[in-house]
DNA sequence: CCATAATAGTTATAAACTATAATCATTTCA
DNA sequence: TGAAATGATTATAGTTTATAACTATTATGG
């Protein structure tokens, strides 16, 4: 019987990849999980000409309305220089306006235009259909699970290496 | 008792950015848990001079020996060219070799070294402790229920987007 | 009060990563 | 045998990420 098993694998010469070394880090498996997800959002964003950091810029904006670009840079953790020219993106597009904060003459205030809304709303109902079909093959309990441990990971990770999550 | 909750809250102006509606999408969750995790990964990598890319190269030809670049790419989901600059540098470092298949002489063989045994041995047990610290917070109820999940995800994208899992 | 440090935003730039087209040699197959 | 396909490569461009340095403004401690 193990015969007949070691007999298939010797059929398969080199044409199956054995890949269950990577498969056992966690590490690993998390990021093939998330190209795969970014990339599909991807492809849902892009109708609307938004990628995800344009998406989520938006979102944040809507949800803080007056933010300040670099507290919204450390909230997506991107450095405050590569999020210039998102925000650039974005006011130059009519979906967001940058108010001078009149306490702080060297910082802006960021706002959701009335375009910017409507796309934002969209652009969520997109996302969270996306976000629908994507775990339609996982139960209920899953999802949750997925969701509370994704969440508890990250609170974890937060405190402890806070900024500059990249590199 | 809401009165002073509510009152904390006006305390801090702008001062804390609501990221709810990003935490509600699963996507956005695992993106920023992995973008966490790679980061931590290449620090430990980074002694031994390995990226994730090399690392898992390197881990895939111990465990296929032989094993061609394209087969190699498509497992790790790179592109063939930007593939090859990765097994240059392994060569050039000696921890690979490449031989010419006799039987498809377009075809090379990668093989590991000895020094890349060493390497790989060294390697893995960096990632595997690595893992061990950054899971410290997860019950092992939960460690489990992470990699069946994420294996369950693989498994199912793996089959509707096969190739290009990036763009 | 003023010099110094710190902060918000920006510019410039480089490195790393990813994607695509085209080429060469070789193999497959009608 | 000729055309199509494959393995590896080169060249190249786009995207993302990181860092240093600058301007303008605000905060701080002597």
């Amino acid at each position: 019987m193990a015969d007949s098993i070691q007999k298939k694998l010797d059929q398969i010469p080199v044409e199956s990849v054995s890949d269950e070394s990577l498969t056992l880090l966690v590490g690993y498996n998390i990021k093939r999980v998330s190209n795969v997800i970014q990339s599909d959002l991807a492809k849902t964003l892009k109708p609307l000409d938004l990628r995800m950091i344009t998406f989520t810029t938006l979102v944040l904006i809507v949800d803080n309305p007056g933010i300040r670009q670099s507290q919204l840079a450390a909230s997506l953790s991107i450095e405050r220089p590569n999020f210039v020219v998102i925000i650039d993106e974005l006011v130059r597009r009519g979906l967001v306006t940058r108010k001078q904060d009149p306490s702080d003459r060297r910082a802006y205030g960021l706002y959701i235009s009335t375009a910017g809304q409507r796309l934002h709303k969209v652009a969520i109902r997109a996302v969270q259909s996306h976000e629908n079909s994507l775990l339609a093959h996982l139960s209920a309990q899953q999802r949750q699970q997925l969701s509370t441990t994704m969440n508890l990971l990250r609170q974890t990770f937060m405190t402890q290496h806070s900024p500059g999550e990249r590199s």
